[in-house]
RNA sequence: GCGCCCGUAGCUCAACUGAUAGAGCACCAGACUACAGAUCUGGGGGUCAGAGGUUCAGAUCCUUUCGGGCGCGCCA
């Protein structure tokens, strides 16, 4: 079986991975909040583990990896913009969950074995709580339930910070029911105006991290083999996850490999509204802002893979086109995507996932003009989409085509260039484009 | 300020556990083309951010300086 091998957050190094239950491989990843679209920068995490996600079924098979991304539907940014929108809480989620999920799927991102919704896991969030509760890591006060961070010893290690860095840090207020300033909510009380569920502390809401260990150990376990999710959420989120599930569990550990993708930047500079420069996943494939045109997904997917997942990202207009025309070549040399896969290709995703390597070995298969190990190496990466470069013509289309082009070789050995260009020109009115070579005249659709 | 990640050809990145630095794109020149595109062949291009150290040997390991990113604010 091919060694697989990530850099783990916590162990600052590439460790050999070995999963708790080879037959159940298990995978959390920290999805969106939906309260609007997602931007390229989202798309990132999307597409990162998707490959991971790809790279484990293809190693221990498509039935035995389970893929948990969770849809995170309660949060004040939601209620804040549902309000500003004069729309419910529950219209909103529902809208930009959809939008969400068209993207995704335009990407070329497999569903997710699960996708939870925070909403529906309120009551193993309260369980978690009432277990922190009784080992005495975490206590109620003014409708507020709090982790108390000085209860775990080793808090702070997946960030690698000490308690006294931080607070040597801290700019905000302390609020008053806090014991300690570094203590975190795991539940708060709403208002009458407020989303909120009954629980022994009052009608409240969930703190923002306390929904990520309730849905991991609903559909995961205890402790599982890989989270995911952006470098941002190193701290808090990820280290606030641990404290609470280590603790409510009395487990070691909550995951045995973190993985953190790197951020991206727009054109060189940090993706921001007020730059100008914010860019959704929508608007790249539908629109026309960003370069002056839409992109389809597999270019904007083959674009973000040329760039390893744990470096920076620089998202330009001509990294698109770069991809476009790589992606085309690739499938212009493709053959049939049944077979199996190269075994350099493999190699180099098994190899904290290496995706610059990865095509650096689909240049290799083109070139070396192995057509079905292409084809099937571009299917592993999810970049296989003949649809866009080999479009399917029907039959009657193709016969007439190709007596267009008979008949426009019969003027052009008659020399008769007027009437050879006159037909090449009716080809392209009909979206094709030929290309005249030495074993005779191709043709393929013009994007 | 503190913590973490990162600096390799014009651009995006390989080279992991040390041994003449590689690929794609871009560029240049040929081939093929009525022309062009596409394709094929070949080519130029790098004091591996800088400086020390360990070593028979360092892009790779250690120290340090400089530069960039992210976090320390419920912004992926």
């Amino acid at each position: 079986m091919t060694e697989l091998r990530f850099y783990d957050t916590l162990r600052r190094d590439k460790v050999a991975f070995a999963p708790i239950d080879p037959a159940r491989v298990r995978m959390y990843v920290c999805g969106p909040t939906v309260y609007d679209y997602a931007h390229i920068g989202n798309a990132r995490p999307i597409l990162v583990f998707d490959v991971l996600f790809r790279l484990l079924r293809h190693v221990y098979g498509a039935d035995h990896v389970t893929y948990v991304r969770n849809i995170t539907d309660v949060d004040d940014k939601i209620n804040a913009r549902a309000a500003e929108r004069g729309i419910t809480i529950r219209q909103l989620t529902e809208e930009t969950n959809a939008v969400f999920q068209d993207d995704v799927k335009a990407l070329g991102a497999l569903a997710p074995t699960v996708q939870p919704r925070a909403t529906e896991h309120i009551a193993e969030m309260i369980a978690i709580i009432e277990r922190l509760i009784a080992s005495g890591h975490a206590y109620a006060a003014q409708g507020h339930v709090l982790f108390s961070v000085p209860s775990m010893a080793d808090y702070g290690k997946l960030s690698r910070r000490s308690l006294d860095e931080m607070i040597a840090g801290a700019r905000v207020d302390v609020a008053s029911y806090k014991k300690d300033e570094m203590d975190f909510v795991l539940w708060k009380p709403s208002s009458a105006a407020e989303p909120g569920w009954d629980s022994p502390w009052g009608r409240g809401r969930p703190g923002w991290h306390i929904e990520c260990s309730a849905m991991s150990w609903k559909h995961l376990g205890e402790t599982f083999d890989i989270h995911g999710g952006g470098v941002d959420l190193v701290f808090p989120h990820h280290e606030n996850e641990i404290a609470q599930s280590c603790c409510a569990f009395d487990r070691p550990v909550m995951a045995n490999v973190w993985m953190h993708n790197g951020f991206l930047q727009v054109e060189g500079d940090k993706m921001s509204k007020s730059l100008g420069n914010f860019v959704t996943i929508h608007e790249l494939l539908h629109g026309t802002s960003f370069g002056g045109r839409s992109w389809p997904g597999a270019v904007l997917r083959l674009a973000m893979l040329r760039t390893h997942y744990r470096q920076p990202i620089d998202w330009t207009a001509k990294a698109l086109e770069e991809a476009e025309s790589a992606l085309r070549r690739f499938h212009q040399a493709a053959g049939s995507p049944d077979g199996a896969p190269s075994e350099q290709l493999v190699a180099a995703l098994a190899d904290d996932l290496n995706t610059p390597a990865a095509l650096a070995e689909l240049h290799a298969l083109r070139a070396a003009g192995k057509a079905d190990r292409l084809a099937a190496s571009l299917a592993l990466l999810g970049l296989w989409t003949p649809q866009l470069y080999r479009a399917e013509i029907d039959p009657a289309f193709a016969a007439k085509v190709d007596a267009l082009i008979a008949a426009r070789l019969d003027a052009r050995k008659a020399k008769n260039w007027a009437e050879s260009d006159r037909l090449r020109d009716e080809l392209v009115a009909l979206g094709v484009a030929i290309k005249d070579g030495k074993d005779g005249t191709s043709w393929e659709m013009k994007r």
